[in-house]
DNA sequence: GCCGTTTTCGGCCCGACTGTTTTCAGTCG
């Protein structure tokens, strides 16, 4: 992958531009930006310039030609002249120094000339001597700070699952609530946008008692330590290993608020760009007229709709298009759990599921599920414990009781977790796979295939005729595995031309299709199944985690099969 | 260095918190 690379490069740069005497603030900005748009993108810069070459790169917003062409650089040499240039003057490592809480480019500078600090190591040195507390602008403690900063550092996971995240979020909520000091508290920042992973937690309240607020904050049993504490704000450390920031506002300016802190940064700096045309200026304060004058505080959609937008649901807003969407009134109506009436990928006993398939059916139907459809794994599984044609037979005849127990309550569908094998043929018998309501078709083994090969064998299963829905369609782990190797616009293709339908796995470390892919896929016009791949009966709560990443995907409930009744459904899987 | 309903020049979001340089630069989001 080189944009997470490129992207490490241009914050560099960015970083040692910073030293420069000449204050170039915006080329700097224009750095930082370009380096945060790679490392979200998930589309590959060398395969944007296989195929659309340089003027692909130029479409990226926030990449003009200078940038593209440095991308395209160190996709042929390996090496950017400019970062190499500049490295020369300053053999700093910046992207791990820069990592340190409270550490800039400059500081890092400072560490440099006066002490000789080049990288972590050295600095630990640095610290540990206490040579770090003599310098200017440095103190006792901006040295602790320091020496905390480097301990967090090697403790720190990286960014977290969203299924870490939220429930973490949650509980925080909760207490906040509970405590008396607050009138709302709400979830703002990347996990309010149900971003599959978060780098910390943003979360806001209003209250005439700020300061009780804030001493209240120190005492959660889920903070570690306290990062930073002002009247209105606190950053704590939490023991799952993210930071949190806490926020009080007054409650008239609750919304702008909201808004500004749901982010994403690139949404707000566009939304201000449009407040500025209007002639006003939009702040976490609220949105005020060339006079100081307020127009919109208390309520977001109020302040959307002063600048004539839509109001963007908090998944959409990542400036992917949905603000020009927002003025022409042309946002999609997105799906929503409520929505959910199936469950179309669960296991159980019968595979490496925890609980009985009774068990799983008694937990979806309270739920409000009017269907299930079982997805045990198919033989190649053998460590999963999968089911060969006999033992599916088994299964398939538990299925069919169960259906006449449950009947008018929830109705139960037959499928199983079939092995796309890797020369694209499926892992079970025609016979067994006529006898499936839906065949759900997955990539577990030779993960690590060439592009071409990987392409051919999904297309291959796709264009068997049985496979209904395609399961987590790159087979990634989040901070785990990388996605294998497709061309999707192939897949999608061949998916459009077999009425094959795309899961999107709820499983908080998978959320596959990914939101982007998402997008990507709906150019194709093909549904989508969102489907919890439940292991156990708690798992069959996770299905939000799939919602947000549909939403995050402007996915509409027509989009979703799992929205369908019953009958319609099944319509759907007819070939 | 990017970008365009102020369009090829001249703008580019805005405020909080910290330490320490007592008036502000650095960092962060």
């Amino acid at each position: 992958m080189n944009n997470k690379k490129i992207a490490e490069l241009f914050n560099e740069i960015a970083d040692m531009l910073e030293l420069s005497k000449e204050k170039r603030i915006f080329e700097i900005r224009a750095y930082r930006k370009a380096a945060l748009t790679l490392e979200s993108m998930q589309e590959d810069v060398s395969d944007i310039l296989e195929k659309k070459g340089i003027d692909g790169l130029m479409d990226i917003q926030g990449i003009g030609k200078g940038l593209a062409e440095k991308i395209k650089e160190f996709v042929s040499t390996g090496k950017i002249k400019k970062y190499v240039e500049l490295k020369k003057k300053y053999p700093i490592d910046f992207s791990n120094l820069t990592r340190i809480q409270g550490m800039g480019a400059k500081r890092a500078f400072v560490l440099y000339t006066e002490l000789g600090v080049k990288n972590i190591e050295d600095l630990k040195i640095m610290v540990k001597n206490h040579k770090v507390r003599e310098l200017k602008g440095f103190g006792e403690r901006s040295e602790r700070e320091i020496e905390n900063g480097l301990a967090l550092l090697e403790s720190s996971k990286g960014r977290l699952l969203l299924g870490t995240a939220l429930p973490e979020a949650e509980s925080i909520l909760k207490r906040l609530k509970a405590s008396g000091l607050v009138e709302k508290a709400e979830l703002a920042g990347s996990t309010r946008r149900m971003k599959e992973t978060v780098g910390d937690l943003d979360i806001l309240v209003t209250s005439n008692k700020p300061q009780a607020v804030m001493a209240y904050v120190k005492t959660i049993p889920e903070a570690e330590s306290v990062i930073a504490q002002g009247p209105t704000k606190t950053t704590l450390w939490l023991k799952i290993g993210m930071s949190c920031d806490i926020r009080v506002v007054p409650l008239e300016s609750f919304g702008a608020a909201m808004q500004y802190f749901i982010g994403s940064k690139d949404h707000n700096v566009k939304v201000r760009q449009i407040a500025i045309k209007k002639g006003y200026k939009l702040n976490e304060y609220g949105l005020f007229d060339t006079n100081g004058k307020i127009i919109a505080n208390e309520n977001e959609a109020e302040i959307y709709k002063k600048l004539e937008m839509q109001y963007p649901e908090p998944e959409m807003r990542e400036n992917r298009g949905e603000i020009e969407l927002a003025q022409e009134g042309k946002l999609p109506k997105l799906v929503s759990l409520e929505n959910i009436i199936g469950d179309l990928h669960v296991h159980s006993k019968h595979s490496d599921g925890l609980n009985t398939i009774e068990e799983m059916v008694i937990e979806a139907h309270k739920l409000g599920r009017k269907y299930i459809g079982f997805t045990d794994h198919s033989k190649t599984e053998y460590i999963a414990h999968g089911m060969d044609e006999k033992r599916f037979a088994e299964y398939s005849n538990e299925i069919d009781l169960l259906n006449e127990k449950f009947s008018g309550k929830i109705q139960i569908l037959k499928s199983a977790e079939t092995d796309i094998l890797k020369d694209g043929t499926l892992d079970f018998s025609n016979e067994s796979l006529e006898k499936m309501d839906y065949v759900l078709a997955s990539v577990h083994t030779n993960i690590n295939m060439p592009k071409d090969e990987m392409t051919k064998r999904i297309i291959t299963a796709i264009e068997s005729g049985y496979v209904n829905i395609l399961g987590h369609p790159t087979d990634r782990i989040i901070n785990q595995r990388p996605p294998i190797n497709l061309d999707l616009d192939k897949v999608f293709q061949a998916a459009k031309d077999n009425n094959v339908i795309m899961e999107i796995d709820s499983y908080p470390d998978r959320l596959d299709l990914n939101d982007e892919n998402i997008l990507k896929a709906k150019e194709y016009s093909l549904k989508f199944s969102i489907s919890t791949d439940s292991h156990r009966t708690q798992h069959l709560f996770l299905m939000r985690y799939g919602i947000g990443t549909a939403k995050r995907g402007w996915l509409k409930k027509d989009d979703i099969i799992n929205t369908y009744p019953i009958e319609k459904l099944l319509n759907t899987f007819k070939k």
